[in-house]
DNA sequence: AATGAATTAATTGTGCACAATATTGGTGTG
DNA sequence: CACACCAATATTGTGCACAATTAATTCATT
């Protein structure tokens, strides 16, 4: 592997795994003598995940975690429930039992995780499963736009989400499973759809206090 | 303006305007000095191209214009066909005269622009018309992801596109208006719907022979 | 003349140094 | 004591130089 991709990596999963909070600043030299590179191979690094809105960078004032929104939480759910269920179908088409297995493995490790209490796997799996599924449905390009929208859930859901936000959902999985293995189209749509609607539906969304707030915006100018 | 995102802004166009066709090459010299910027700066905008999948980097060969495949091609379509009907209600939640003009006199642009023969403005104009759309949904991370599958058909139609492709859909776009002006939305989706698997199936997706064969793969390891 | 090796040229990868900017702390004055 | 101003520090922005790699050319050999 690439030694850009193994610092983008560790450091994504650094973030959706909140380990670096939202909020959190990436100074970087400080990033540069953990990796042990050079600041040049950190500023692509932290570039990138500013495109992919894990990063926030302001001019001169460096990177820090992107803190989302409550607008930007709300339509990143609202995304993937409408393109996760419409992809049903096409994954339908090439659902087999190697599949159902291999999706019924990571939900156990899902629940291993989740019994251990460790947030981070948790985290992780969960994007996993659905981005897996995204894959299944043969369209690489949503897929990805899925995975993307997957993992800044994860970060969402450290800003917004309750207690076992996360874990509640590890049970829920495997019925998609039976679902699918019966094939079963319309109602796996409607199973996806309300699944993630329940999540979104999870989150605390009224204006909590934010940390850092946009005095410009707010009273200035 | 910044002068990255002004530089971004200026090579995107170039991209999605054919004037930088698929498979032309990008130095950074040339670039850099064409910019009056250094290489620095040419290189951060030549990774967020890549990350939009505009060109590819490969590594220590450089940077080059997209030349999508036909896989790339269809799912970028099937991603719109799949998304874009489905922001239509939410689009029709706050639709209202102001829009309709302002989205009729885009429409005459785009006609000029087709009657002219101006190919560049024709396809940025298409381009900002479904994307403005999107907007309108309310939702601005599936609109930005619109976008980006917008100006990426740019791409596809330079490579797989007939005479044609691109002017053949400003009539259309006025009856979509005329759809909305009557708020029938069932009728405007599946206008939508149609009106992008026609642009999907007005291009040559079969095989042409490739110029740049993949020996290793077809063969090796 | 065709092939293969070796040299040369062109291009990208990476780290460093310095400039530009923002933030923080301190100092003096009203 | 409040306020403005200035200095010091920390951090990012940018360009440049050199190393590493690839591509092109030349040259020798059959």
């Amino acid at each position: 592997m690439s030694n850009d991709e193994n610092i983008y990596r560790q450091m994504l999963n650094a973030i959706v795994e909140h380990q670096l909070p939202p909020g959190a600043r990436l100074p970087e030299d400080r990033l540069s003598e953990a990796f042990g590179v050079s600041r040049t191979g950190i500023r692509k690094v932290l570039q990138r995940l500013a495109l992919e809105h894990f990063v926030i960078i302001e001019k001169n004032k460096g990177a820090q975690v992107n803190r989302p929104n409550e607008a930007e939480a709300s339509e990143v759910l609202d995304s993937r429930i409408l393109i996760e269920p419409q992809l049903i179908p096409a994954l339908l088409d090439h659902w087999n039992t190697e599949h159902s297995e291999r999706f019924r493995i990571m939900v156990t490790e899902e629940k291993r995780a989740e019994e251990a209490n460790q947030l981070a796997d948790s985290i992780q799996l969960t994007a996993r499963f659905h981005y897996e599924l995204a894959k299944l449905s043969g369209n690489q390009v949503l897929a990805s736009f899925v995975e993307q929208l997957c993992y800044r859930s994860s970060l969402i859901l450290a800003a917004y989400g309750t207690r076992g936000s996360v874990g509640c959902e590890c049970g829920d999985h495997s019925q998609l499973l039976d679902i699918l293995d019966q094939g079963r189209k319309d109602e796996a749509k409607t199973w996806m759809s309300h699944h993630l609607k329940h999540i979104k539906s999870s989150l605390i969304l009224e204006s909590k206090p934010e940390e850092n707030i946009d005095f410009q915006r707010l009273f200035g100018r």
